[in-house]
DNA sequence: CGGCCCATTGACTATGGTCAATATAAGTGG
DNA sequence: CCACTTATATTGACCATAGTCAATGGGCCG
């Protein structure tokens, strides 16, 4: 693996950031803006590389500007799962603690904001604003953590993998803000086929097979690996086990 | 199942409560103890009482005071998945939010502190500490999700079940302040073994299985379905497929 | 072209699930 | 007090789902 010097990032002002209204900093205007602007760098990732690995200490946590990385745990054996999926305005890191708890991957090319730690935890006590907004993303986090555990402790293969394809198209169709209901969706992949096992506490094979059979009965097309379309999001809805509009009602 | 009238639950002030410095309250002094007080009333469930369920409307948070209680989700065809023990200290609903997302099950007689949502969403804009203490108990939780994911995704039956007794263990020993190192630990199990294979992602069969094979291997005694001793903790916990003393270590 | 990475597919196996019988313990009521 | 019920747990026989191991295919890049 060839690690080429990446090109300097480039020191965006938090007015013009595209995660503005969604990240940590949502709700901070003024002052407490210009404060988090001072302890601010940006970090460029190139697809594959390690962020961070788990216990390694990390003196900074940060925001997802663009691009998307991975959380997992790996048991001694080899064994891993993945833990968390970061997108954009998406947090990594825990003020307070100096070590991760688990290894953080660029699957694609990433972009993060740091903060540095110390004076981040600093601000935390003094900007309410920015406690409140951390702990609406953590509850959030949480409830997408419990979702995942009812999938890999009681979903089949088969759902498994509907279930991520439904989390990835209608994350890319609010993206577009193309509407959910009746048209096709259309994405293109960001895991690998192991990536995808890793998320989903299946082999890689387990992946491929039954993405071949959602294939085979008509629930999505293929171009290629890796872009999809979903001629029906409630078919694709009602084949990850949820009920059939679940998700989208919210 | 008989319902019967519950002895109303006793007032206890917040300096006596046993989990005061442990649970949400814990960084409010003065004050803010005081405003607490004002908005908090106790309820007690019995054993395999429902605090709340899925769907429903939740006009209060609560902190569980004594008693183990469970978060459930359930698919449309039944099939459960627990995605949180609920101990001592431990905080019930989330600030924002009318409805439960899960059920909530008492598997031990139960007492909670709750405090009505309305006055407590608006404790938490202007009381800091409330906020940084709940953003730290919720860190806690995703990380203890996150362990659970692992879990769920990638342990075998067996494993599966060496991890919950160890946690259980490892629980009941910091209750007692017993050394975890070297002697045998005892303890009562507090799930039946259909609330373990819900929590485990099994059958109950499986669960009952293993057991009996942990049981034959000399990793743990049984003494009657629930009382269970365990000889030597470091064999449970490499059964566990963790490190062998990576949880006590810490 | 050759090598590498990613993905697919097949043959076989193993782990855990299903269905069913039986055991054990704790009530409940005559 | 004992028969009866009910809830909980154990065990067995069989089966299905997903894992393992291995061969093959298709892009992409040097």
């Amino acid at each position: 693996m060839s690690v080429k010097p990446l090109p300097l990032a480039p020191q965006i002002a938090c007015g013009d950031c595209q995660i503005r209204h969604r990240a940590v900093c949502a709700r901070c205007e003024g002052d407490e803006l210009q404060a988090l602007e001072e302890i601010k760098y940006y970090r460029r990732f190139e697809a594959g590389q390690t962020l961070v690995w788990s216990g390694d200490r990390m003196d900074f946590v940060a925001s997802v500007v663009s691009g998307i990385a991975t959380l997992t745990q790996t048991m001694e054996d080899g064994r891993r799962q993945m833990v968390g999926l970061l997108l954009p305005s998406d947090f990594v890191g825990r003020p307070g603690r100096a070590r991760a708890p688990y290894d953080v991957t660029a699957t694609t090319d990433v972009m993060v904001c740091c903060f540095r730690r110390q004076p981040f935890e600093a601000m935390i006590l003094r900007t309410p604003h920015l406690a409140q907004r951390l702990l609406e993303m953590t509850l959030d986090e949480l409830d997408a953590a419990r979702e995942w555990m009812l999938l890999l402790g009681r979903k089949t293969a088969r759902e498994k993998i509907a279930s991520l394809l439904a989390i990835l198209a209608r994350r890319n169709a609010t993206l577009l803000s193309q509407t959910v209901k009746g048209r096709a969706i259309t994405f293109d992949l960001p895991l690998t086929r192991e990536a995808m096992s890793d998320y989903l506490g299946l082999t890689l094979e387990t992946v491929s097979r039954q993405i071949s059979a959602l294939k085979r009965d008509g629930v999505i097309h293929l171009e290629g690996k890796r872009h999809i379309t979903v001629p029906d999001m409630n078919r694709l809805l009602s084949e990850a086990g949820d009920d059939s509009d679940g998700g989208l009602v919210d």
